[in-house]
RNA sequence: GUGGGUGUAGCGUAGUUGGCUAACGCGUCGGAUUGUGGCUCCGGAGACCGUGGGUUCGAGUCCCAUCACCCACCCCA
C-alpha cells in the first residue's frame, strides 16, 4: 500500500505495545509531584505568539529560529507552545490563581514543538513533565523544587545522572555582568556574526549560546556570572546549596549552565545523562522571578522545571530498567456457533463489569484458531462454552500456563471466583 | 544551519561484475478427519526494491536530484 503521505520529520508514533513504558514514567512523575502538593493544570497546545515572545524573549533561539508559528483564519498569530511554563503561568495569572494560598504548586504533562534538527533525543514534537511553583521567593523552594525532580529521577531508577547548578543572578547583579560582558565582546566586536552584535546591544548573555564558530570561540575566555553575583544573590545560592546538602541532594556547580530561556533568574539547573548521547540533559529549570510580571500579572517570583518524557524512557530502556509489566487478558471464552458464542458475549460483558480483562471471539473464527489466539495474546485463562457447557451452565477454566483445569458454576458468583483464580496466580 | 552513514513486504535481512515471474527468517492468516493453545509440518496473503529523473536492449544493483531515518557539531527537554 502507498500511504499518501508519511508521519512528519521529527515525530513519532507511540505504539500500543510500548505504551506501558509511558504509563509507568507518567505515573511515578504524577505520585511524586502529589506527594509535594502540586496539582495538574492543562493548558492549550498553541498559545498567542505574543506570549513566548515576552516570556521566552526575543533574542532567544527558540524564538527566532525553532518556533512553529503561523496565522490562523483570523489572521491572529499563533505558535504551538516550544516550552511548558510560559503557559503554565499564563494560565494561572488569567485564571486568578495566585490569589489563593501561596505558594501556587503546579504538573502538568505537555507536548512541545520546536524546528529542529532531529536527532538521538531530539524531536520537533517531544514530551515533557513540568512542575511549577508560584509566589515564593525563599532559597527553601529552590531547593525542594530540585529535592522534587531528583525524587522522580530516583524513584524511576535512573542511575549514573548528575546535577548541574549555578545561578545567573538577578537584573541587579545582571547588570554588572552585562557590562562585563559587553566590555569583554567590544574588543571582538569586528569578528562577531550580525545576530551576536544586535546581541551585544539587547542582550549580552545571550552571546555565550551563539552557534558560530568565531563567536563561541571567545566563550571561553568571557566573564562568568558567579564573579558578579550581588549579596543577597550570593545569600540565595549558598543557602540553596546548603539545603540541598542538607536533603542529600549531589550536585556540582557549573557555572557555564546559562539556559537558552530568558526568563530564568538565580537559580538553574540541569539533570544529565551520559547514556543517550549527546543530548542528555533530561531535565532543566530554574527560577524566573521577572516572568509572571513580564507577562503581566503582579510581580511574583516563581521557579520550576522541564523533563523530557522520550530522553528519560531512552535512559531506561539503555539501563535496562524495570517499566510496570503490561496487564494481561485474564480470561477468553472459546465457542463453537452462534448459539453459544452469544453466550460466550453475554459472560465477557458480566466479567467485563466486574474489571476483568475478558475477551470473546468477535472475528467468526473456527474453534481452534480461537484457542490459537487465546495463546497469542497471553491469556492467563480460557473457557471453553460449547452445548454441554450451556446447557448445565457449567464449564472449566484452564489455566493456560500448565492446563490445569477448574471447574465452575457459570452463575453469579462465578466472577468473584475467577477473581480468587487470577489473585492465586499474582502470587 | 553544517558534516558523515543508511533507505528491499509489519519487523530483521539476502540479492554475486546491471539480466528473466525479487529470495529467506520472524510475524500474520488458514489448514493437518468433526470440542482444547504453545512444538512440528503444509499452504495463503503481503514489496511498484524511499520518491522522481537519467544512462542502458535491460537497474534493487550505475549516475543525479529529492525526501526520510540514524549519528555527530550546536543548542536544548
Amino acid at each position: 500500500m502507498e500511504l499518501v503521505t508519511k508521519r512528519p520529520r521529527g515525530t513519532e508514533d507511540k505504539l500500543p505495545k510500548e505504551i506501558y513504558k509511558w504509563h509507568t514514567v507518567e505515573k511515578i512523575a504524577e505520585n511524586v509531584a502529589e506527594s509535594y502538593g502540586c496539582k495538574e493544570i492543562r493548558t492549550p497546545t498553541f498559545e498567542h505568539t505574543e506570549l513566548f515572545l515576552r516570556g521566552v524573549g526575543g533574542t532567544t533561539d527558540v524564538v527566532q529560529k525553532e518556533m512553529y508559528t503561523f496565522n490562523d483564519k483570523k489572521g491572529r498569530s499563533i505558535t504551538l507552545k516550544p516550552e511548558g511554563t510560559s503557559g503554565a503561568v499564563r494560565a494561572t495569572i488569567e485564571n486568578g490563581l495566585l490569589n489563593d494560598a501561596l505558594p501556587f504548586k503546579t504538573y502538568y504533562f505537555t507536548r512541545c514543538f520546536r524546528y529542529e534538527a532531529p536527532q538521538s533525543g531530539r524531536l520537533r514534537e517531544f514530551n515533557q513533565v513540568g512542575i511549577e511553583y508560584l509566589g515564593t521567593a525563599s532559597a527553601a523552594a529552590d531547593a525542594e523544587i530540585i529535592a522534587l525532580a531528583n525524587d522522580i529521577i530516583t524513584n524511576l531508577g535512573l542511575k549514573n545522572i548528575r546535577l548541574e547548578l549555578n545561578s545567573i543572578g538577578c537584573p541587579k547583579c545582571r547588570e554588572q555582568y552585562h557590562k562585563a560582558l559587553k566590555e569583554y565582546y567590544t574588543r571582538y566586536k569586528d569578528e562577531l556574526c550580525g545576530t551576536c552584535l544586535e546581541r551585544l546591544e539587547r542582550n549580552p548573555m545571550r552571546l555565550l549560546d551563539c552557534k558560530s564558530e568565531i563567536c563561541s570561540s571567545y566563550k571561553d575566555g568571557a566573564p562568568m556570572i558567579l564573579d558578579y553575583l550581588c549579596d543577597d544573590c550570593k545569600a540565595h545560592f549558598d543557602s540553596v546549596k546548603k539545603r540541598l546538602d542538607a536533603l542529600g541532594v549531589k550536585y556540582t556547580v557549573n557555572p557555564r549552565i546559562v539556559r537558552g530561556l530568558d526568563y530564568y533568574t538565580n537559580t538553574v539547573f540541569e539533570f544529565i545523562s551520559n547514556d543517550i548521547g549527546s543530548q542528555g540533559t533530561i531535565c532543566g529549570g530554574g527560577r524566573y522571578n521577572g516572568l509572571v510580571e513580564e507577562i503581566g500579572g503582579a510581580a511574583t517570583p516563581g521557579l520550576g522545571f522541564a523533563m523530557g518524557l522520550e530522553r528519560i524512557i531512552m535512559v531506561m530502556e539503555n539501563q535496562q530498567l524495570d517499566f510496570e509489566p503490561e496487564k494481561k487478558c485474564d480470561l477468553y471464552i472459546a465457542s463453537f456457533d452462534e448459539e453459544t458464542n452469544i453466550y460466550a458475549m453475554e459472560l465477557v460483558k458480566q466479567l467485563r463489569e466486574y474489571g476483568f480483562w475478558a475477551e470473546c471471539d468477535i472475528s467468526g473464527r473456527s474453534f481452534k484458531a480461537q484457542m490459537k489466539y487465546a495463546n497469542k495474546i497471553n491469556a492467563v485463562y480460557c473457557m471453553v462454552i460449547g452445548e454441554d457447557e450451556l446447557k448445565t451452565k457449567s464449564a472449566k477454566l484452564k489455566r493456560m500456563s500448565d492446563g490445569t483445569e477448574t471447574p465452575v458454576t457459570l452463575d453469579d458468583k462465578f466472577a468473584q471466583k475467577l477473581n480468587t483464580l487470577v489473585m492465586d496466580i499474582c502470587l
